[in-house]
DNA sequence: GTGTGACTTATAGTCCGTG
DNA sequence: ACACGGACTATAAGTCACA
């Protein structure tokens, strides 16, 4: 799979499952320690995240990061 | 977990993996356009590691990103 | 509550070596 | 074949004003 496509999907997986848990960026930013309009970005699926921010946003979205990216290489659902 | 913890987990896991195929750190740093100095360090867990440089050494590795991050998070075997 | 462009600072990542 | 360091350059991190 192409590397910027992952990150996008990765995005899309994580607005779900914020959505999910009826979090704004805001309130999901603050649970990660980052900054609000920093996780609107990689929700849109701009930033070549780094691996400890994404362990911090699937921590704050109460999942392990594994299921979180298979979720975006598979296209299955994250519980 | 830990941030820091999952990055030299996941450094582990992607030697056994190399190793596993019988490639060298040169070897393997070639096959995704990477330093070879720079692959070491990743397998130190001494690096922060982006997750498009993750993506082209899980496809270096013919493994899923999701498979490597797993067997990190989980201390499950990477097949 | 979110999208976006511009921006500075921190660090990822390269390239030259050495043992 | 690998660890490690120094000196770079490229890019991610992180913040802001405004729409």
């Amino acid at each position: 799979m192409d590397e910027t496509l992952l990150q996008r999907k990765l995005g899309h997986i994580i607005r779900d499952r914020r959505l999910a848990l009826g979090l704004s960026q805001e309130e999901l930013a603050d649970r990660c320690a980052l900054h609000r309009t920093y996780v609107g970005s990689v929700e849109r699926g701009e930033r070549n995240i780094s691996i400890q921010n994404i362990v911090r946003i699937a921590n704050a979205l109460d999942t392990r990061l594994w299921e979180l990216i298979r979720a975006a290489e598979e296209g299955a659902g994250v519980p």
